[in-house]
RNA sequence: GUGGGCGUAGCUCAGCUGGCAGAGCACCGGGUUGUGGUCCCGGGUGUCGCGGGUUCGAGCCCCGUCGCUCACCCCA
């Protein structure tokens, strides 16, 4: 039995009950951006290798080793996204979006796959939900996205987390920045990888690690302290607004994203549980990335929240939203002809909206009884030859025990009543 | 890409110094030919990840390989 095949390395099979975990999660933070006035969108599950070159930068790490990258038959040079917001960017350029009003806020879900040496929390192929506000620099925007976040993660239950929360700045302030930070590092006693990081992007030289680093960089320059003015000052209306929101955070001096685009406002959600790769969601503000692909010059803010470590998040904290019943109503029948007959009834109570399965093949009574046990059903309708000549059924209550004979043509009426159609919908909810 | 740990039944795992592959749960059948769960009885469902090697004999030892896992790097 040994499988011939299995799931790619990194990848992995998403089975139920697991898999109403996945869609709680889904629900619970595209509802909170529909909410917000956010709509969705969806682009190509691969682009131009180009587009993410220049979208995500040359210099990162997802660009540099991670792209699944491949020529089709046309010769074409394409790469399965690695991240969210380039193609979403492209996509809003190229159907000229941003001429129209403003701010555009759109939402997305979907597989992104990076080439990585799998690890908790870490997949060749990882879902996120993502949201982008694109067109104006307001830093209410910034705000409301990391609310709604923060709000989608308490719908599902979620508290064991922490909202990190940073600016980088900007063209006028990061510059004269990161030079006093990179004389800061030329400093230091550094092994190789680490002075060619410095050299690539000296900020990512602040996230690092190890203790031996970590205790080198702390008295490090901040760029916190070197904001600009105006930067300053957008900073501040962000972390007003979020405390009017009632947002806990707290400012992260090092906090630094691993992609190029980022400006200003940047922000990850932290699980406490979950290992090393604990962060499960984040964002900020791109400042120069639309006119970096070919747009016009206009400010955007985003975020990606990743389904896959949200779910271990959940199960972390004991939040399982199982579904615990398949259907209300569950037939079994005793004969062929007895099954028949119920799965017409059967369809009927589905175009009553009512939930509703059979047992199907020739189970025997028992193993069909069995089946209505499992599949939660409150109520089975058990029909045998005997039943189809009187013109009845038996409906069982599963939960006393009790039951009751309905005539068969007024069994879905009687069962609707009984359920209340239409019945209790699938929450999904804890 | 680098380093540590681990691959035995559907799942969780035991298996001594190399000597007939096991347990619990799950699953299937029966006890009950028209009634599930609890209970009782019965059933092992297996390429011991894969490929070589050593040996009279390998789940166990050696080499390789694939995968999982944890960490670095990086990130959701």
């Amino acid at each position: 039995m040994t499988a011939r095949f299995q799931a790619p390395k990194g990848t992995y099979d998403l089975l139920p009950p697991r898999s109403a975990l996945f869609l709680a999660v889904v629900q619970a933070l595209t509802t909170r951006l529909a909410r917000a006035g956010y709509e969705h969108v969806q682009t190509p599950i691969f682009e131009d290798t180009a587009l993410f070159e220049r979208g995500v930068g040359e210099s990162t790490d997802v660009v540099q080793k991670e792209m699944y990258t491949f020529t089709d038959r046309g010769g074409r040079s394409l790469t399965l996204r690695p991240e969210g917001t380039a193609g979403v960017m492209r996509a809003v350029i190229e159907h000229h979006l941003l001429d129209g009003a403003l701010p555009v806020k759109l939402w997305y879900t979907g597989p992104n796959f990076r080439y990585e040496q799998p690890q908790s929390g870490r997949y060749r192929q990882h879902t996120q939900v993502g949201a982008e506000a694109v067109g104006l620099d307001d830093p209410l925007l910034d705000a409301e996205l990391i609310a709604v976040a923060d709000a989608g993660f308490r719908d599902l239950g979620l508290s064991d987390y922490v909202v990190k929360l940073a600016s980088l700045g900007c063209g006028q302030c990061r510059p004269p920045y990161r030079e006093a930070l990179t004389s800061f590092l030329a400093g230091l006693d550094l092994d190789a990888a680490t002075r060619e990081r410095a050299r690539l992007n000296p900020l990512r030289v602040l996230d690092d690690k190890r203790p031996e680093v970590k205790a080198q960089v702390a008295e490090a320059p901040v760029m916190l302290d070197a904001l600009c003015e105006s930067c300053a000052e957008h900073f501040a209306v962000v972390r007003r607004a979020l405390d009017s929101f009632g947002v806990h955070y707290e400012i992260d001096r090092f906090l630094v994203r691993g992609l190029d685009y980022y400006t200003r406002t940047t922000f990850e959600f932290v699980h406490n549980r979950l290992g090393a790769q604990a962060s499960i969601g984040g964002g900020g503000r791109y400042d120069g990335l639309i006119a970096e692909l070919g747009g016009p010059s206009a400010s955007g803010v985003g975020f990606g929240l990743g389904v896959d470590r949200i779910m271990l998040a959940c199960e972390a904290e004991g939040l399982t939203p199982y579904q615990d019943s398949r259907v209300d109503v569950f037939g079994v029948g005793l004969s062929a002809a007895a099954r028949e007959r119920l799965a017409e009834i059967v369809d009927h109570l589905r175009r009553r909206e009512m939930r509703a399965d059979l047992s199907y093949g020739d189970r025997g009574l028992k193993g069909a009884m069995r089946g209505a046990d499992r599949s939660g059903a409150q109520y089975a309708l058990v029909l045998g030859d005997r039943d189809i000549e009187a013109g009845v059924a038996q409906v069982k209550d599963l939960q006393d025990g009790t039951q009751e004979q309905v005539r068969i043509d007024e069994v879905v009426e009687y069962l609707a009543n009984r359920l209340g159609a239409p019945p209790r919908r699938i929450s999904g909810g804890a």
